[in-house]
DNA sequence: TAGATTGTTAATCGATTAACAATC
DNA sequence: TAGATTGTTAATCGATTAACAATC
């Protein structure tokens, strides 16, 4: 199983592989072809395979891919099987939507604490755990030892709240809020989520989808 | 001003642009160099000049980008001047949080209408607007032309209330359901935010940002 | 064996970077 | 004018696609 560089437009391919495969797997598919996986994907068969065998010859010729094992190997890469622990920060609307939302221990992940600055909101349960006050935070990694944060707290808080919870042994971070999320610790990842700009790309598509309004001038 | 060959990664691009320029006319910068802005976003100088010459020269020789007008001309490029009428369909958590949360008018979508399936909610008032059950859907839509339709719906409803929802007018989706939308009327566009695929990217990176567990063999 | 389909190399395509003449 | 920085072309790099020999 090679693991040289692999390609990041590779990588955030996996997890749409997984899904799929995943799906599949579910309505009782045993075996695909590139040819058939490409299709349900929209992709080319020639990447199915150029991006499968980043990892190691999983198929078989004359035969395809084994949908179970290619999902689970699939899921060994992306490293679902190991479980970190993660704290949400803010706990407001959208904190409290992925909090409840997200299939977080299908996914490598195990929420274990959940912080607002707002005291009001102290002692709420949600997704069945409490809320804490961002007071407690020092004490509660200190003896829970979390290593994965998501943010769901305005922009302005972001670039102030990250390099402390870094102090605090943070290793990953998953930001929601309206911030480019950048930290130069080199052991530490960011997956930046930025549903406005997601909108506004619709916004272009829409704009930009009437009959070809203006075509012509060089 | 050119629009021909935009090719998606720069498109992709835009809304980023557009982020980091507000925030500079926000903190009072009158002008930059492609040089500065390059290495506020993490992009090479080259990249922005050529990105913006897509749509036109904007700059100045020797002198650099006005922001404030900069700005202006790639918002009206997304089209963020001109207002989309958008319904949500499916007021759950995630579906609450994205309609409080989400500054829709600064965005070009004004949001008119909320649906949930379940007759529990209906009434319930979100941002401001009473959730409708999904049967006063097709009056509503013909009363008023909704043309844009954000998805907060399971997996399975996605593939059934799509098509349903074309029918009535709506030609663009922000589709957040664990399903990948695609319709094929050219004039209808997609986009679909996987906030699953996200998380489990973060996975993969956490998995291996470990310093290099195994390296050496082929 | 014949048919199918992979793994993998080579060819193509597109996107990024470098360079520099144009010009403010 | 001299200095700075764009717009734009050419060079490089990387990712996708095509092709085919290997093999189940």
């Amino acid at each position: 199983m090679k693991k040289n560089g692999v390609s990041l437009s590779v990588i955030r391919r996996l997890p749409r592989y997984y899904r799929f495969l995943g799906d599949l797997l579910q309505n009782g598919v045993g075996r695909i072809s590139s040819k058939e996986l490409s299709q349900k994907m929209n992709l080319t068969a020639s990447q199915i395979r150029q991006d499968l065998n980043c990892f190691g010859g999983f198929g078989q010729q004359g035969y395809g891919y084994n949908i179970e094992q290619l999902h689970r190997e699939i899921g060994r890469i992306i490293g679902v099987d190991t479980m970190h622990d993660t704290i949400l920060i803010g706990a407001g609307n959208l904190g409290s939507a992925i909090a409840a939302h997200m299939n977080f221990e299908k996914r490598g992940f195990r929420l274990v604490g959940i912080f607002d600055s707002d005291p009001q909101k102290s002692g709420e349960i949600i997704a069945g755990l409490p809320v804490r006050s961002t007071g407690e935070l020092e004490t509660f990694c200190r003896e829970n030892h979390p290593t994965i944060a998501i943010l769901c707290i305005p922009k302005t808080a972001a670039p102030k709240v990250a390099p402390q919870l870094v102090d605090l042994g943070i290793t990953g971070f998953w930001n929601f809020s309206h911030y480019d999320l950048r930290v130069d610790h080199s052991d530490v990842v960011v997956e930046n989520v930025h549903l406005g700009d997601s909108l506004l790309t619709l916004c272009y598509q829409v704009t930009h989808n009437r009959p070809e309004e203006d075509e012509g001038e060089k």
